[in-house]
RNA sequence: GGCGACAUAGCCAAGCGGUAAGGCGUGGGUCUGCAACACCCUGAUCACCAGUUCGAAUCUGGUUGUCGCCUCCA
């Protein structure tokens, strides 16, 4: 299996530091509002990371925190006169349900910042420790000279970096810019303001600075060194570059293995932003779509490529998807009125050949997690089905059809088997009385039946093997 | 200014040196009482220029264009 490591710009084979065992991180959201499409991506695909790692074999520790402590969830709070841990609460819990909408598999852990206090400031007492980092009036800065290997993540020189001041951001000076030993240095602690949520530390009562979390929720769920650190691409600098810092620094070992790291999800070639006014949060793809079809075409790009987003290719996705769905449901409709008999010679023949489609799929995976290539493998073995099936079929080969499909997109966190839903007895009366309809050839009346179900939004197909019907 | 990514059919998107996967859409056909589903058929020489090679979408150099990071941000 190779994974893209942004580290060393290459593929690299996988090869974990513990044999059958994967420890992964994926820095989470801060939760002062609904999540947006963009925090989407990252969730969905390393959760689809995981679930492949899973299907290999791999016992996976998937670790990915909220950070419950930040400037902008204390000026949400400010606003609707509560406290920020209600607000962060609240949005921990929205967040849970878009993230089960999409499928996304709960961390094996998920830690808050809030929580992990104690672990923060013996980590910053291990960095001042070691000289890496230094308090001045209450607020602790990291020595970022100090660390050699610093901008090895991002790529930078760490001399052009303060050449490098854009002219806007060179205006705006950080209060403390001037305490500071240097402007690279970056806040490990910071004072409280009036009103603010803060912690005692021996420097201060105050609040860690964002980078440090991250660093110490790894080190205590995981361990000191790592297999896999996931983020979005923007995350590359300065947030993971400090992250090695602090913990290289702290730790004296490598911190993370591999750097996996998302392209952004774009409006139009644009960025997301609200000012731009092409903000969407998932709860609201979710008032028109299944968050399936998100899922879907979230993955039919690959992940290190942006992607841009728009109702047309939403659509598109889900015109896609519902062919996977309809390939499944058909299956299933067959296992209905497929006689009970043990598969024939040429059945089992058939059911060889759609190993290559599993293969193909794999292979994609192992690239790198090319779900686009995975995707297309899946639309290869739903033709030969629906080429290589029907109500003559036994049941064992029916079944084992199923099983092939469903579990490669259970690999994909793809729901495609829609739960068996009770009709109500007045809606089925309609389906067997428009049977009868069309038995006399009244097909006035049977298409009258079909279209009082399409109004409840019930979709009649009629097949060799019977009526078959889904929502929509 | 520094660093980086990308450019493949109407749209989306694989491809990583050997003569262009897949999906959506379009048009035609088969099946069907009709419809839907499904199936068959239908489309590109890969931004441009130059080079390396027996051979390049794939490598090198250049041109043009788009985007990102350098500042809170997935």
């Amino acid at each position: 299996m190779k994974i893209y490591n942004t580290l060393t710009r290459t593929k690299e084979d996988f090869i974990p530091l513990e044999d059958n065992k994967v420890k992964m991180y994926v820095c989470g959201p801060t939760v002062y509002n609904l999540i947006h499409i963009g925090n989407a991506r990252p969730m969905i695909c390393f959760d689809t990371v995981r679930r492949y790692l899973e299907y290999k074999g791999y016992e996976v520790n998937y670790v990915s925190n909220f950070t419950d402590v930040d400037d902008k969830i204390i000026k949400k709070a400010i606003e609707e006169g509560v406290s920020s841990e209600e607000i962060s609460a609240r949005y921990i819990e929205e967040c849970k349900k878009d993230m089960q909408g999409m499928n996304i598999k709960p961390a094996t852990t998920h830690p808050l910042a809030t929580k992990e206090i104690d672990g923060m400031i013996d980590m910053i007492h291990t960095l001042i420790d070691k000289g890496y980092a230094y308090n001045v009036n209450g607020t602790v800065y990291y020595r970022t000279r100090k660390f050699e290997g610093y901008g090895k993540l991002s790529r930078k020189n760490i001399d052009d970096l303060e050449a490098g001041h854009r002219d806007e951001a060179h205006k705006l000076k950080v209060s403390g810019e001037d305490e500071k030993e240097d402007p690279l240095d970056f806040v490990l602690w910071k004072p409280k303001k009036e009103g603010e949520p803060s912690w005692h530390s021996d420097w201060s009562d105050g609040r860690p600075g964002w980078h440090i979390e991250c660093s110490v929720m790894s080190k205590k769920y995981l361990a000191d060194e790592i297999d896999i650190h996931a983020g979005g691409e923007d995350l590359i600098f300065p947030h993971h570059e400090n992250e090695i810092a602090q913990s290289e620094a702290a730790n004296g070992v490598p911190f993370a293995k591999y750097w996996m790291h998302n392209a952004f999800l774009n409006i139009n070639n644009k960025k997301m932003s609200k000012s731009e006014g092409n903000f969407f949060t998932v709860r609201d793809i979710s008032q028109e779509y299944d968050l399936q079809v998100l899922r879907f075409f979230m993955l039919s790009a690959h992940y290190r490529n942006p992607i841009n987003f728009s109702r047309e290719l939403m659509d598109s996705a889900k015109n896609g998807l519902d062919r996977i769905i309809t390939s499944v449901s058909n299956l299933k409709h067959l296992l209905q009125n497929t006689k009970k008999s043990s598969m024939t010679e040429e059945e089992q023949q058939k059911l060889k050949e759609t190993n290559i489609f599993r293969d193909k799929f794999e292979q994609a995976m192992e690239d790198d997690f090319n779900t686009a290539d995975a995707i297309s493998a899946i639309f290869e073995l739903v033709k030969y089905i629906n080429s290589n099936s029907s109500g003559d079929n036994t049941k064992e080969y029916i079944e084992s059809l199923l099983e092939k499909i469903t579990t490669l997109t259970d690999i994909l966190g793809l729901i495609v088997e829609k739960k068996e839903e009770i009709l109500d007895s007045d809606i089925e009366a309609l389906i067997l009385q428009r049977q009868q309809a069309r038995k006399e050839k009244n097909f006035a009346r049977a298409d009258e039946i079909r279209e009082e179900l399409l109004s409840k939004n019930i979709v009649l197909e009629d097949t060799r093997e019977g009526v078959r019907w889904k929502r929509i």
